[in-house]
DNA sequence: ATTTTAAAAGTCAAAATTAATCAAAAATTT
DNA sequence: AAATTTTTGATTAATTTTGACTTTTAAAAT
């Protein structure tokens, strides 16, 4: 219907994650670096915005970390933290996770974890399921059928 | 039987089934996109009809994914993750499992499902995990998920 | 060496905009 | 008549944008 994505937020995700795939190519290094100063005026937007896509689109719980330096010759620095063994994925699942957990961030996790090819979309409709079905849905109860579902899917064994 | 025809929801509902329909000629993308305050202003209705729909006729036991965002640029999103089976492979599914089943009964009809490749050994394991969690495990309510679970993995598409 | 200054980035909260929730009322079905 | 589904609207929550104010840094000036 229509382009829904198309806000400044959204643009701006979509460059760092351009200058992610641009590193890529050339070496091993798993992060970029850039001045919030430039990257507002060229996007024409206020500085802080930045800070706003880097809060809410990289954060450590999407697998980004940020460094910074104020001052002249300041910078902003976004490493991506890559979870190439079985048991880092699954601490970071259990972390983000959490203890307790609504069924509405659970289906938002559900979805990042879609977009990283952790799970499929078939697999995202079981888990949904089963969240909605629990009777005694407190938030303790969702995260434990949630990560005990999660975890089944990252053991190495299975797949 | 209800009235399907002269209702505000059934209407509703009809014309993202509309939708979905376009898009399918065009391209391959399996979602469609629309702004919940634009739907309630074409049909006249408040917004939160909108939601009511997608509660009612958009969930994930039906094979649908939402996914939204609120403010600015706010959006809804529906994802079809499998078409409504037909309704003899339902029924066939429906007599299998029964009006109840063990935990243990539904252990070997899955793995039947996964030896025919109706299914596959994660979703297997999803599956069993939520048959297991369920507290007041009763033969009754097991068979109710097993049933939700498996009419929206196992449709005509997938042979 | 210390102070000043200019150039960054960070924080925070208000405003605007949109969707979600919840429960009561109304309509429909059983 | 009871139960279920649908409709409605008031209230709440989330997202994005903007800008005023604060803090940090390093170079320049003293």
């Amino acid at each position: 219907m229509q382009n829904y994505e198309n806000n400044l937020s959204s643009g701006i995700e979509k460059y760092i994650l351009e200058l992610f795939d641009d590193r890529d190519e050339n070496d091993e290094e798993n992060f970029i670096s850039l001045r919030r100063k430039d990257l507002a005026e060229m996007f024409g937007c206020v500085p802080s915005q930045i800070n706003y896509v880097l809060r809410s689109r990289f954060s450590p719980e999407r697998g980004y970390l940020i460094e910074s330096r104020r001052g002249e010759y300041g910078y902003i620095k976004i490493l991506r933290i890559s979870f190439d063994g079985t048991e880092e994925k699954k601490e970071h699942i259990n972390d983000i996770v959490g203890d307790e957990i609504s069924v509405r961030n659970a289906c938002r996790l559900l979805e990042f974890l879609r977009e990283r090819d952790f799970i499929t979309d078939r697999e995202r409709l079981l888990i949904e399921i089963a969240l909605k079905n629990q009777y005694s849905s407190s938030n303790e109860d969702i995260a434990a059928l949630l990560k005990k579902m999660l975890n089944v899917l990252i053991n190495p064994e299975d797949k």
